[in-house]
RNA sequence: GUGGGCGUAGUUCAGCUGGUUAGAGCGCCAGAUUGUGGAUCUGGAGGUCGUGGGUUCGAGCCCCACCUCCCACCCCA
C-alpha cells in the first residue's frame, strides 16, 4: 500500500504535551478569573446551521466560513452552471462557528425559558476561520468568551475591564486596553452629514495609525465622501489629552447629534467606573478604534500587548441586538473574547511561561528487574494513592537509559529499589538537581513528596 | 481574494558559473561504563534534494505548472 504524505489542512496545528501544558496554564488563568467573577461555563456544537451564521459579520465574514458540503445527493436539483457562491448555500446547509459570540445569542434565544436573565456565561472553545494563514493567524483557533446578556448597565463594562487587567497581570503581560464608542463614531457621521458612510469612516479612521492622516482623507474620498465632509473630521482627529478632556471636546462637538452625545454619555460613565475601581493596566479612550464586527452597538473594547508585536490578542463590545435575528428582540448583551493562540505566542516570544510546566511525573522509580519491579508497583500504588504522579520505568532497561528518560521527561526524583532496599524494605531517593540521595521508608518517601 | 519569498537527513542549515559516490552541527542508535543521569570520546543508521513535466551529454542548481510553509495587503483573535 502507498505510503500517504503525513499532514495536516493548513492553518491547523497539533500540540506536543509541553505546547498543551502551557496551553493549559493559560486556559486555568482565563478560566479561574471567570469564575471570580461568577461567570458560568456553556458549550455549542462546533457546526451551526448556516443560516444562523450567515450575514452576522459583514461580506468579509461570510467569505471566511467553512461550509460543510451536505451528505447524501447534494447534487440534486442543484443547477451547478450557476457561479459558485450562489450554489454553495444550495449545497451547504451547515457551516463551522466563526466566533463563538453568534452561536451564543442563537443559544441564549433557544433556551430562554432555562435562563434567569441578567445571564453570564463564558465559553472556551475552538473557532474556524477560512482565512489565509499567517503570523498569530490560524484557521483554527481557540477564543475564551465571557459574555453578559440581559442587562444595559455600564457596570458591566466595568467588570470586563477588570476581568481584561486581572487575567494580563496573572499572566504578566503588559497591555493597553483601547475603549471606544460605536455611538461616537455613529454621531461623527451624523455630524458630518455622512451616516451612510459609517463603516467607510470607521474603516478608514481605523488605519489612521498606521498609514498616517493624509492617506487617511485620500482614502475617505476614494470611498466617497466629499473634501467638506472630510473637512469637517478635522476635529475628531485632532481630539487629545485625557480621557476626561477627550470626552469633554467630544461633548461639546455632539451639542446638536443625538447618538454621539449618548456615546460621549457612556464613555463618561464608564471612564468613571474605571477610574472609580481604579485597574492595574493601561486604558485609553481610542476613537480610532473601530473593530469589524458589525453587530457591535456600544462600547467596543481591544487589548494589545505593549511589549510584543501582534494583532490585538483580547476584542469586544456590546452588541443590542443579536439575539434579535433570532426572535427576541431588545435583549442587550456585552462581552469579550480572549485569543488564546495569540496569548501563547506573547508568552512565547516574552519568554514568561512558568518554568515547571513541562513535568509531568515528580518521581520515577528505576527498574532493576521482576522483584525489584514488583515492589516499585505496590510502592507507586501508595504514592499515586496520595496524589503524587509517579511514573515506573516499564523494563529493567540498562540504568544510564532510565536516568536519562528521568532527565529528559524532567522528572525531578528518582527512587531506587534494588537488592539492598529489597532486603530493607526501604528505598533510595534521589533529587536530579542536586544529585543527592537518601535512604528512607515508603511513608517517609510519601511525606517528603508528598 | 491580491502580491512577494522559501522548500536539501528527525531538525537547523551548507552545497561554487549545471559536472564523479549530496555534506555539516544538533538529535537518534550502539559502545567506552553490569547500582547512578546531565560531560567527553569512538563507531553507526538515516536523503524518491516538495510533486510532476521540460531543457541538457549531464539538473539539488536552469525553465514551466502544481503543492506547502512563511511574509505583506484585505480582514481579524
Amino acid at each position: 500500500m502507498a505510503t500517504v504524505k503525513c499532514s495536516i489542512p493548513k492553518g491547523t496545528r497539533d500540540f506536543l504535551p509541553i505546547e498543551m501544558a502551557r496551553r493549559n496554564y493559560i486556559f486555568d488563568t482565563i478560566r479561574s478569573v471567570f469564575r471570580t467573577f461568577a461567570f458560568e461555563p456553556i458549550e455549542t456544537p462546533s457546526l451551526e446551521n448556516l443560516s444562523t451564521l450567515m450575514g452576522k459579520y459583514g461580506e468579509e465574514g461570510d467569505k471566511l466560513l467553512f461550509k460543510v458540503l451536505n451528505s447524501g445527493d447534494f447534487m440534486e436539483g442543484v443547477d451547478f452552471q450557476q457561479d459558485y457562491h450562489k450554489v454553495a448555500p444550495r449545497i451547504c446547509d451547515r457551516g463551522l462557528r466563526y466566533d463563538l459570540t453568534v452561536p451564543f445569542a442563537r443559544f441564549v434565544v433557544q433556551h430562554r425559558d432555562q435562563i434567569t436573565f441578567p445571564f453570564r456565561r463564558y465559553q472556551l472553545q475552538p473557532v474556524w476561520r477560512a482565512d489565509r494563514p499567517q503570523k498569530g493567524r490560524y484557521r483554527e483557533f481557540y477564543q475564551c468568551d465571557a459574555d453578559m446578556i440581559g442587562s444595559t448597565s455600564l457596570l458591566n463594562e466595568l467588570e470586563l475591564v477588570q476581568m481584561i487587567d486581572m487575567v494580563f497581570s496573572r499572566l504578566g503581560i503588559n497591555v493597553v486596553v483601547k475603549i471606544n464608542n460605536r455611538k461616537v463614531l455613529a454621531g461623527i457621521a451624523d455630524m458630518i452629514g455622512a451616516p451612510d458612510k459609517l463603516v467607510d469612516i470607521t474603516v478608514a479612521i481605523d488605519k489612521l495609525d498606521k498609514i498616517g492622516l493624509d492617506n487617511v482623507r485620500a482614502e475617505l474620498a476614494e470611498r466617497g465622501l466629499t473634501s467638506s465632509q472630510i473637512r469637517a473630521l478635522d476635529p475628531v482627529f485632532s481630539l487629545s489629552g485625557t480621557a476626561e478632556e477627550k470626552i469633554a471636546a467630544l461633548e461639546a462637538m455632539f451639542a446638536n447629534v443625538e447618538v454621539g452625545r449618548k456615546g460621549a454619555e457612556e464613555l463618561k460613565e464608564l471612564f468613571g467606573y474605571i477610574t472609580a475601581a481604579g485597574v492595574k493596566c493601561e486604558v485609553e479612550l481610542d476613537l480610532t478604534l473601530a473593530r469589524g464586527l458589525n453587530y457591535y452597538t456600544g462600547a467596543i473594547f481591544e487589548v494589545k500587548a505593549k511589549d510584543v508585536q501582534i494583532g490585538s490578542i483580547c476584542g469586544g463590545g456590546r452588541y443590542d441586538n443579536l439575539t434579535g435575528i433570532f426572535g427576541m428582540p431588545d435583549v442587550s448583551g456585552v462581552g469579550i473574547s480572549f485569543g488564546a493562540d495569540r496569548i501563547y505566542d506573547v508568552l512565547t516570544e516574552l519568554d514568561a511561561f512558568p518554568a515547571d510546566l513541562a513535568q509531568a511525573a515528580q518521581v520515577l522509580f528505576i527498574n532493576f528487574g521482576p522483584a525489584e519491579q514488583a515492589a516499585c508497583v505496590k510502592a507507586a500504588a501508595r504514592l499515586r494513592a496520595e496524589g503524587i504522579a509517579t511514573l515506573v520505568y516499564p523494563e529493567a532497561a540498562k540504568m544510564k537509559k532510565q536516568m536519562e528518560y528521568a532527565n529528559r521527561k524532567q522528572v525531578p526524583f528518582v527512587a531506587f529499589i534494588g537488592e539492598t532496599e529489597l532486603k530493607d524494605g526501604t528505598v533510595t531517593l534521589k533529587n536530579m538537581i542536586d544529585g543527592n540521595q537518601t535512604t528512607m521508608t515508603i511513608d517517609e518517601l510519601i511525606a517528603v513528596l508528598g
